[in-house]
RNA sequence: GCCGCGUUGGUCAAGGGGUUAAGACGCCUCCCUUUCACGGAGGAAUCACGGGUUCGAAUCCCGUACGUGGUACCA
């Protein structure tokens, strides 16, 4: 049987690293096995509709690399892949099991539930359940006679359909991370299956989906472990407890001072989401990694090795190999701190890695929202080439190759002054006289007049060197200086030198 | 509160009865370089705690503490 994995989320926001992490693990297990990877929409709930939220979701993962083989934008033949277009679908699975004795028609009202939690609450038990205890007392199928129920129903009075959670058992299952995990049924609560709007819970939805889907392995945030049992117990009562996934809980991705949120990203200066989100409610953006400067390769490697490593001292890995090596045993099962200063380590290292080819586009687009517009492909080659070792994020292109189309506004000049003296001003003077003189213009004529003069002039070139960079790149920063002036060529280089001196 | 899951340097982590307890990020020192980086060589820094089991425990067991998640007609 060919191995089907899923990433189902809901469309209320931005796409988490957490989110990310889990469709690259689904996706490598996936492709690892030759199977394929779907990617269905949890939107069953119409309250929490965000309107462009499921477009971005498609965005951010084809960014990523992480295309599915099924969704409602890729077709499959086990369509629809919108939970909110599969509705008709799912109350006969709920009624199903109200018929076999494994679920109930539940009719109180949202004051009702409120009232019954007000009631039970105390000190030792903050937040009473709708357990097997509670459910006595509550206006459900299971109190009601069977007349009672019927007319109820007849008269489309609202209600729910919950699961009826065994009062004394233990399910138990074993997870492809954690190993063996059991729970007893009776301190979990009767679950609403079906809401009073028709539309299924993430409960029902996601064994009944998972189950149509031929879903075989299962891999969801750690967050979704407390209800397993419930999953667990649908499968059996659907009687389909043959066909039930494989599961495995992916442990969270943790931020500074607990669980990663989007207020961490704000506070402490770090994207927490693929690519930018502006809320359509609040109009509040949540910075993403794709604007912040980050490469698709160094974001998947980063969360890759984020939780889950081969066993080597192995750190940097293309998605070829990622499919290649994963490994979901090796997961970890601890959740982990995520690390900003060690992510940008990543993609300095893709961006030293990656040809300049590769690169050559985003550093143009990057160059030209910064209003440095570049023509000359040869010459953007080159310098890539020369400056790709400095730049961490995408943005220090800015200012590392930003010098060689545009002349620098300002010219660090306090780094120069102390040591300024009239010799060195002379010397300056004259050599422009020089470059003008220099019919061949490359990197030994550049520098050899230089060292010459300088010798002549009795000052050690290293002292002259500074101020020439600065003249050139404006401040203590850029590659060799000789090679910066046969880049920008003669002309620029004198006219930066003279209005250097201009200013000294 | 209750339930689940977890706990190796500041962070990511290897190791799963006998190791000088790998490696990476970050930090520090030095070399290279009269810029900034890259590269290279070093350094500081870790098995949460308490009991067992064992000749021997970071590794196995039990407690405790701490962290984290759940406890919704949200996913």
């Amino acid at each position: 049987m060919s191995v089907r994995v899923r990433f189902a989320p809901s469309p209320t926001g931005g796409l988490h690293l957490g989110g990310v992490r889990t469709v690259l693990y689904n996706y490598l297990f996936a492709k690892h096995h030759g199977g394929e990877f779907v990617l269905r929409i949890e939107d069953t709930d119409q309250t929490r509709f965000v309107p462009g939220a499921e477009e971005y979701i498609f965005n951010c993962l084809k960014w990523c690399g992480l295309e599915p083989d099924e969704s409602p934008v890729h077709g499959g033949p086990y369509g629809p892949y919108r939970q909110s277009e599969r509705k008709e679908m799912y109350r006969s699975y709920a009624e199903t099991l109200v018929t076999r004795g494994f679920a109930y028609y539940a009719f109180d009202t949202r004051e009702e539930l409120e009232k019954m939690r007000e009631e039970l609450k105390t000190d030792e038990n903050p937040s009473p359940q709708y357990d097997h205890r509670a459910r006595k007392n509550m206006r459900n199928s299971l109190n009601l006679t069977d007349d009672e129920v019927k007319e109820l129903l007849e008269k489309n009075i609202p209600h729910v359909i919950r699961i009826k959670m065994p009062e004394n058992d233990v399910v138990s299952f074993t997870d492809m991370i954690r190993g063996e995990v059991s729970f007893q049924t009776g301190l979990v609560d009767d679950k609403v299956l079906l809401k009073a709007d028709g539309m299924p819970t993430y409960h029902l939805a996601v064994v009944v989906d998972d189950y149509l889907m031929k879903i075989t392995h299962a891999f969801r945030g750690e967050e979704w472990l407390p209800s397993a049992p419930v999953h667990l117990l649908l499968w059996k009562y659907l009687g389909w407890e043959a066909s039930m996934p494989q599961w495995a809980h992916l442990p969270l991705i943790l931020g500074p001072s607990g669980k990663l949120s989007k207020r961490d990203g704000a506070k402490y200066g770090f994207p927490v989401f693929a690519m930018n989100w502006t809320d359509p409610k609040t109009n509040e953006l949540t910075e993403g990694f794709f604007e912040k400067g980050f490469l698709p390769e160094a974001f998947i490697n980063l969360l890759a090795v984020l939780g889950w490593n081969d066993g080597t001292e192995k750190e940097l890995y293309s998605m070829d190999e990622l499919i290649a090596d994963f490994d979901i045993k090796r997961v970890h099962s601890a959740g982990a701190k995520f690390d900003y200063e060690k992510a940008k380590w990543f993609n300095h290292e893709w961006i030293k890695k990656l040809n300049v080819e590769h690169l050559k586009l985003k550093v143009k687009e990057v160059l030209a929202s910064a209003g440095i517009e570049t023509t000359d492909e040869a010459k953007l080659e080159k310098i890539i080439e020369l400056v790709k070792d400095r730049c961490t994020l995408l943005p220090d292109f800015v200012q590392q190759a930003g010098f060689f189309f545009k002349a620098p506004v300002t010219l660090e000049l306090d780094a120069v002054k102390p040591k300024w003296n009239e010799e060195k001003k002379q010397f300056f003077t004259e050599y422009i006289k020089q470059l003008n003189g220099i019919g061949n213009w490359e990197l030994g004529e550049i520098e050899s007049a230089f060292k010459e003069l300088a010798t002549a002039k009795n000052i050690k070139p290293g002292e002259l060197q500074l101020p020439m960079r600065v003249m050139l790149v404006g401040g203590k920063f850029g590659p060799a200086v000789f090679q910066i002036a046969e880049i920008i060529g003669k002309e620029e280089t004198v006219k930066r030198v003279e209005y250097a001196l201009s200013l000294l």
